[in-house]
DNA sequence: TCCCTTTTTGACAACGTTGTCTTCGTTCGG
DNA sequence: CCGAACGAAGACAACGTTGTCAAAAAGGGA
C-alpha cells in the first residue's frame, strides 16, 4: 500500500516518464529487443517486423532516451567541454559556432562553460579551474580550451586528465595540441596582394609588437617584400594601440612625415579596428581610398569590414574552421587516434572587398 | 576472486574511477555518511570531526561526483537548455553571457543548442526541433529560447514540457513568457536627448517599418516628441535598409532635401549601422558631428558606436541584462512560483558619447 | 548501571540505461 | 522428424548516486 502511494506520488511529480520499459510493454516485446533496436547494434537478430512496432512505440508514447541514464551505463558521455572567455568578450564567436556544428554533426554535445581569463597567461584561474571541474563532474570525454586572441596560456592541472585541444591559443608548457591562425601566411597574402596591385612603398600599423599576431604578421609580410625584391622599411612601420584612435595617430605619422612622392601608397593594418582609423585619417586629408592611399586589414570584423566606405580589402581569421578542427582532433584524440602535429596551423584567407 | 579480478580490470580501464564508496573507505566511514556530508542535509546530525575527516578524503582522493549518476537519482539536471541562433548570427551574444553568468551563480548549467531559425516566424524548425530534442533527451529542467533581433516566433511543441521563457523575442501564439527590450522607452530616451540639447527639427533614419523594434522606437520618439509640443514630421523620417549602406542613402535623402535653413539639425538612426553610414553622408557634405547636425543611434553596438569619429551616443539594448533575467525567470518557474507579467520589459539605457 | 540521546552504520530500493548470458520457442532444410 | 539457425525473452549485474529506515554503537547524565 504504501509502495503504491509513493509510486503514484512520483508519477505524479514527475513530467514524463516513458521508459524503455514501457516502450517494451506497449510494443509486446522484451526490454532487450528496444535496447538493441535504439541503439542498433550489430549483433542484432531482430525482425523487421518487431523493429517497426518498437519504433512506433517509440513515437506513440514519445519515448525519449534518458541521455544520463545511458552515459552512466554505457560509460561513455558523448559530451565535450569548451572553456573559452569568448563569451566575455565576444571577438572570436565563430570558434564557438565552428566547434559546435562540427560537435552537432558527430552527434556530440558542446558543454559550454564561461572563463574569466581575461588576459594572458597569470594565474587568474578562480573561475576557469570551476569551469574545468564542473565540466570534469559532467563527465565530459575531452576538453576545448578557446582564447579571443592568440595567446600562450595555461590550462588547469585537471585538464590532462582527458584529452585536451586549444583552439586559438597554444600550451604555454607545450605539452597539449593547439589549433592556431597561421599569422605569418596571413601577413604574406595581404602584402603579396598591395605588391600585385603594383605597390611597393607600403606602410605598416603594428599591433603591440610582442604578441603571436604582429610578430607572425611582420614576418609574413617580410617574406612577401622579399620575394619582390624589396625590403621592409623600419621607418614605415608604426606600433599603436589595436583600436581605431591607436589607427589613426599611426596613420597620421605615417602619412605626415613624408613630403607626396615618398609616402607610402598603401597600409597595411595589423588589424581593422585600427584601420578604421586609418580611414579617418587619410579621408581627413582629403585622399581616397584606394586612388590616393590603398589599406588592407587584418582579422575581418564583419562589422567594421563590411561597413567601411570603401568596404575593407581584409585578411579573415579562420575562426570557424579552427573551431570545428578543434573538435574533429579532439574526436581523434578520445578515439584514441594519434595526432600528427602539436601545433595546427590554418590559413588566413584574404576577402577583397574595395580598399585596394 | 574472480570479483576481484573484475575490479582491477575496471579500475585500469576507467580513466578515474573515484567513487562515493571510495571516499567512504578511505575516511573509514559508511556511504550514507559521505553522501550526507556532500549534499549537507538538513537532517545531518554528523559530528564535526568525521565531517572533516570525509572532507580531506575527498581532497586527497580527487573525488569529483558523478553529475549524470546524481540527476539519475536524485530526478533533477540542474540544467538549463538554451536555444538560439545567437552563435549563428552573434549579433546579440551579450544574451548568452548575461544567462550563463547568471545559471552560473545559481550553481546551474546552461546547455547551448543552435537553432537555425535564420528568420522569423516560418516553419524553418528542422535543427531547432532537433536542438529542442536533444536538450531534453538530456533532462533540462527548463528551457530558454532566444533570438538575435526581437521579434515574435514559434517554438516547437516539445518546448511545451517544460517551463520554457523567450528571450529577445515573444511567443507569436501568447503562451509563454518572454524578456523583451523596451523599444518604446528607448526611442524615448533617444529622441529626449535630443530634445535637451536643443534640437527640434529631428530626422529619423528608420528601419522596416514592420518590425517590433522600429514601431517601438518610433513611437517612443512620438511620445518624446509630443511631450515638448512637437509632432513627428513623417517627411522627416526615411526607412533604409538595416545597414550602413541604408543609413547612408537615407541620410543623403534627408539631407539634401532641404535647404540649408530647413535642415534637420539631429538624425536619430534607428540602429548603429545606419548611423554609421550616415556619418558618411554627413562629412561628406563637409557637416561636422555634432556642430552642425547631432546623431545618435540605437542598438550600441560597440565595434561601431565605440569606434566613430565622433564616438557615437547612442541606446543600448538590455542584452546582458536579458539573459540574466531570463534565467532567473525560468529559476522561479522551476521552483514553482507563479511568475507576475507574461512580458517583461527591460530598459535601455542611454549611451552618451560625443555625437549629440 | 541503565536509559536516553546523538552518531553512525548497513541494507535496500530506486533512477534508466547498457551489456552479457542463458533459455526458450519457432521455423526450416534435409 | 531431428538438429540447426534464428528471433526473442528473461534474468542479472553494473553504472554512481539519492533517499529512507531500522538498527547498532557510542556517549552522557542521573
Amino acid at each position: 500500500m504504501a509502495k503504491t502511494t509513493t509510486h503514484q506520488k512520483a508519477a505524479a511529480v514527475r513530467q514524463r516518464g516513458v521508459t524503455m520499459s514501457d516502450v517494451a510493454r506497449h510494443a509486446g516485446v522484451s526490454r532487450t529487443a528496444v535496447s538493441f533496436v535504439l541503439s542498433n547494434r550489430e549483433n542484432a537478430s531482430i525482425s523487421e517486423e518487431t523493429r517497426i512496432r518498437i519504433n512506433d512505440a517509440v513515437q506513440a508514447l514519445g519515448y525519449r532516451p534518458n541521455a544520463g541514464a545511458r552515459a552512466l551505463a554505457s560509460q561513455r558521455s558523448d559530451w565535450y567541454g569548451l572553456v573559452t572567455e569568448i563569451v566575455t568578450a565576444p571577438f572570436a564567436v565563430d570558434i564557438i559556432k565552428g566547434a559546435q556544428d562540427q560537435a552537432w554533426l558527430d552527434h556530440r554535445f558542446l558543454l559550454i562553460a564561461p572563463s574569466d581569463q581575461a588576459d594572458a597567461v597569470g594565474p587568474n584561474q578562480g573561475l576557469e579551474d570551476a569551469a574545468t571541474e564542473k565540466l570534469l563532474e559532467q563527465r565530459v570525454e575531452g576538453l576545448l580550451y578557446a582564447a579571443t586572441y592568440h595567446r600562450g596560456v595555461h590550462v588547469p592541472e585537471s585538464a590532462h586528465e582527458v584529452p585536451t585541444v586549444l583552439i586559438n591559443c597554444f600550451d604555454a608548457d607545450g605539452k597539449l595540441p593547439s589549433i592556431v591562425p597561421d599569422e605569418r601566411a596571413g601577413g604574406r597574402v595581404a602584402v603579396d596582394r598591395l605588391l600585385r596591385a603594383g605597390h611597393s612603398r607600403i606602410g605598416v600599423i603594428n599591433l603591440d609588437p610582442h604578441i603571436p599576431a604582429a610578430i607572425g604578421r611582420l614576418e609574413g609580410a617580410r617574406e612577401a617584400l622579399a620575394g619582390a625584391g624589396l625590403e621592409l622599411d623600419p621607418e614605415l612601420v608604426v606600433s599603436g594601440h589595436a583600436t581605431a584612435d591607436g589607427g589613426y595617430e599611426a596613420a597620421c605619422q605615417i602619412l605626415d612625415r613624408y613630403p607626396q612622392q615618398d609616402r607610402p601608397t598603401a597600409l597595411f593594418c595589423l588589424n581593422d579596428r585600427m584601420a578604421m582609423g586609418a580611414y579617418d585619417a587619410i579621408k581627413e586629408r582629403g585622399l581616397t581610398i584606394p586612388g590616393d592611399i590603398a589599406v588592407i586589414g587584418f582579422d575581418n570584423q564583419e562589422l567594421i569590414a563590411a561597413y567601411l566606405r570603401p568596404k575593407l580589402t581584409t585578411v579573415a581569421l579562420p575562426f570557424e574552421k579552427m573551431g570545428a578542427l578543434g573538435v574533429q582532433t579532439l574526436a581523434a584524440l578520445t578515439a584514441g587516434q594519434p595526432i600528427t602535429a602539436d601545433q595546427q596551423l590554418v590559413d588566413c584567407p584574404l576577402l577583397e572587398r574595395s580598399s585596394v
